[in-house]
DNA sequence: CGACCGTCTGAGAGCGCTCCCAGCTCGGGC
DNA sequence: GCCCGAGCTGGGAGCGCTCTCAGACGGTCG
């Protein structure tokens, strides 16, 4: 009757003159409908469905200052890691819990130092309600490059603690995992119980290592072997410990790429698992813990729980603006045994 | 002078306030200059630097019904491949000229059928200016669904047939580059060349058996063999190859983890590479032609440039909205000797 | 039967920006 | 010296939506 508006999507303002309310009892009942009475709720519905009204994002972003979208901050380093199906599981995650809370994923990648200024910019300018980033080394500047932009952020993983900024995060219980895997070789009699640790510049190893410590006190220093997370450094480092040690009768390895690489090089000398080496490893990565022979046991995360629960704390955050920034969390791990320890 | 505005990210009208022009004026400043003297350019830049000012993305969405963001629209069975770096290849270079456009890169997740509605809704909500897909497999129905949105599209990969949208893509010259590669085993005196083909619902894989048959017109069926792109049936496909046909001199393998596969057999059977039998594989993959001993000669696709291809012809799509859909795109195929042929 | 109150509804004022158009300035040509 | 046009600039009207606030409506209570 009023606007025929062909080929232009619908307005409210149609919807409203369809239904014969006015535009604020028709953005109500887009809105949810509280507060409007049952009979011009099922007008404006009729109304929006006759026409395919599909509210417009830019002006409803413009008066709510919501976008309903969120920026995962990708790292060039880290993207490569996109083949280690770890952080695949966790984008997983967090865009399943995204479309939960009607939010979009816009992702940021990130080549290089050069491309901070258009990051900072971007995320300076409004166009996402918050971000989601990942802490892996603790050389990366980018917790910094974030924190100067007051955009409300949540990492995966926890930073490294020399950026001081207090930016929750989503953790696995890595000491707490690895604890258990240590307790776990203690409990089957093992006495001399190596531990091949991740590069020291991401918070997971340390803290894997701390675990192992908090089991192990006394370590023998000769029963720690470095590695960098690899397959061909878990190789190595198994060799090494089998030359220094030879009576090392429990591993307890970082994490699975790394342990089937231990695995490789104890099969290689002969040496039986779990007989004569008990091995855990750390991640329950589906890859690589159904083909190793024998059956890895390891320390399962919840990777992709950890996505979504990174999502959650983000939302939380920007609820409640005012408030404190919400804590931290860690989530827990759970060992899996199968034969090989 | 005229407004504070603490806290809040001051506006186009700040700015122009303190440069001592209109908004009008700021406005045209910040959208490149045009038609603006120099010396209240630069009046407007300074005010502009001073303030920090940040145009407001929805407010000017609003009005130019331009998002400056893309879809980029991955379907589940996809993102299982980001393990290939083929994938992660094309996504970056869409990253990066998508960049180089000032466009953000908005990630749709398609889990399976009970998505697509968001989807739609999605897409045909106005969030993005475009989007790009991925055509993988003949049964996929997310073209359909693409072309009823009605949203400027381009696909990566030319969609299967039967899809009858002519909706504009970017695709390697599968078949040039098959062609090529059959030939160079022609020209080192191989007559009986087999093929490894991969599956029969890809295209990509389709053009590749078109590619050996143009060159081989007469080639015998019992030198053609069926394989799923995996490593493994690569293997498996080779030994058959080798049972029925002893005499075989030459295979163009129809990517490089078949081919890796096929090596292996190769070499398990005691086939001398190339002498025996020269090998040809596809894609050109760094992770798997670099480490083939001998070092694979391979099709090599210019996959990140795929990407940004992708990227630049759905701009052209959204400048020319009253035109034609711009035509689609095959990229040159390179052929790259190495030892195996 | 009138005053009062709670519940809905609608008018209207923006959110920050772009862009059309009117108007002003200034230089050049006659 | 005057007129005209080119080149700039600014006023103002929206873009489509949300949200405040006041008014309408219909009961209820005294």
């Amino acid at each position: 009757m009023t606007e025929q508006t062909t080929g232009s999507r619908p307005t409210l303002e149609a919807v409203a003159a369809r239904a014969g309310v006015s535009r604020a009892t028709a953005s109500r009942v887009v809105n949810g409908g509280a507060g409007v009475r049952a009979p011009l709720v099922d007008k404006v519905r009729k109304a929006v469905e006759e026409l395919g009204y599909v509210p417009n994002h830019a002006a409803r972003t413009l008066v709510t200052r919501r976008n309903g979208a969120v920026a995962v901050i990708i790292a060039e380093p880290e993207f490569r890691i996109f083949s280690d199906p770890f952080f695949e599981q966790q984008v997983r995650g967090i865009s399943r819990e995204l479309t939960a809370h009607d939010s979009q994923l816009v992702l940021l990648w990130v080549e290089g130092p050069g491309d901070h200024d258009r990051i900072a910019r971007y995320l300076g300018g409004g166009h996402v309600d918050g971000a989601l980033a990942f802490s892996l080394h603790n050389d990366d500047r980018l917790p910094a490059l974030i924190g100067r932009t007051k955009i409300p952020t949540v990492f995966g993983g926890r930073p490294a603690a020399g950026s001081d900024l207090a930016v929750p995060y989503v953790d696995a219980d890595n000491r707490g995992g690895a604890r258990e895997a240590v307790r776990h070789l203690v409990s089957l009699g093992r006495r001399n119980i190596a531990h091949i640790a991740g590069p020291r510049d991401q918070t997971s190893a340390l803290d894997r290592i701390d675990g192992y410590h908090d089991v192990l006190v006394d370590a023998d220093p000769g029963l720690f072997c470095q590695g960098d997370f690899t397959e061909e450094s878990g190789a190595r480092a198994m060799a090494e410990l089998l030359d220094r040690r030879p009576d090392v009768d429990g591993v307890f390895v970082s994490n699975d790429l790394m342990a089937s690489g231990a695995l490789r090089t104890l099969r290689e000398r002969g040496v039986r698992v779990p007989e004569d080496v008990a091995l855990v490893g750390f991640d329950d990565m589906a890859s690589v813990v159904g083909t190793t022979e024998p059956a890895m046991t390891t320390v399962r995360q919840d990777v992709e729980g950890m996505g979504r629960l990174m999502v959650r704390l983000l939302m939380r955050l920007l609820n409640e603006a005012g408030g404190e920034a919400p804590a931290s969390v860690i989530t827990p791990t759970t060992l899996v045994r199968r034969a090989s320890a």
